[in-house]
DNA sequence: TTCCTATTGACAACCGTTGTCAATAGTGAT
DNA sequence: ATCACTATTGACAACGGTTGTCAATAGGAA
């Protein structure tokens, strides 16, 4: 399975990895078009998701919204804003005074945390 | 706004309310039009949403996922298995040792947590 | 019973993402 | 350069989960 360095593929990965934002695939999209007009969507979404895959991205499955993409890869959690939709790093190191702490950092109220870990269960 | 009780809600609330296995809509509804044949999925999706805002569910929004109903209020945090899809509680108090207590506790390994928090920012 | 309107069920549409597949374009060998 | 091989692309359609719409239905107070 050899690989191969397309256009698209370095596109999508300089403005990736340079990204502070946490882009969408659209993001990523509207932004890769001015150079390259005839990429399609389809294809942004696959090399995302093959950067995540490498390790050079970190894929945020975000509930009810789109998919987002880090550059930053070290732990670290996210608030998104549930009104403006803006969305900004967390960098936490204990929980017990968590939610004032963030109050403190960045001025977020938090209303709502919907954790969900991953794993493979005793049977797998 | 006067508030009706259908035989759909009282259904569906029953068996949400005494559920626990974190029922999906389709999970509910496959349950409940046993009993009342005529019901659509819609109805059981607006009904769930209206008793979790009413706050006698929990919505749980997956990522990559459908929303789960959750009929335990506590906090506490939920593990996915990523390879049979089981979805269990887990109750936590420190985060320090985690991961570790998890193992201990369920014997789940944890290869993925996304925490993304929900608020609103200091401009809202 | 009657009337009012909250709720329902059918249906279509939505969003974000992935499957499919023929056409294109890297890449290594000649 | 040219070739052949096949990874990658862009088009298009389809998916899963959820919500919008709206006429028909059915609670519930009078």
């Amino acid at each position: 399975m050899e690989r191969r360095n397309t256009r698209q593929l370095e596109a999508i990965r300089s403005y990736a990895e340079h990204s502070k934002s946490h882009p969408t695939a659209e993001d990523v999209y509207r932004e890769i078009v001015k150079t390259i007009p005839d990429i399609s969507l389809r294809t942004v979404y696959r090399n995302l998701n093959k950067l995540s895959e490498e390790g050079i991205l970190r894929k945020i499955q975000v509930p009810n919204g789109p998919d987002r993409f880090d550059s930053t890869l070290e732990p670290h959690q996210h608030i998104l804003c549930t009104e403006c939709g803006e969305f900004i790093d967390v960098f936490m190191n204990n929980e017990e005074r968590l939610l004032e702490e963030i109050k403190d950092l960045c001025g977020y109220e938090i209303t709502g945390i919907d954790v969900v870990y991953r794993g493979r269960c005793p049977k797998h």
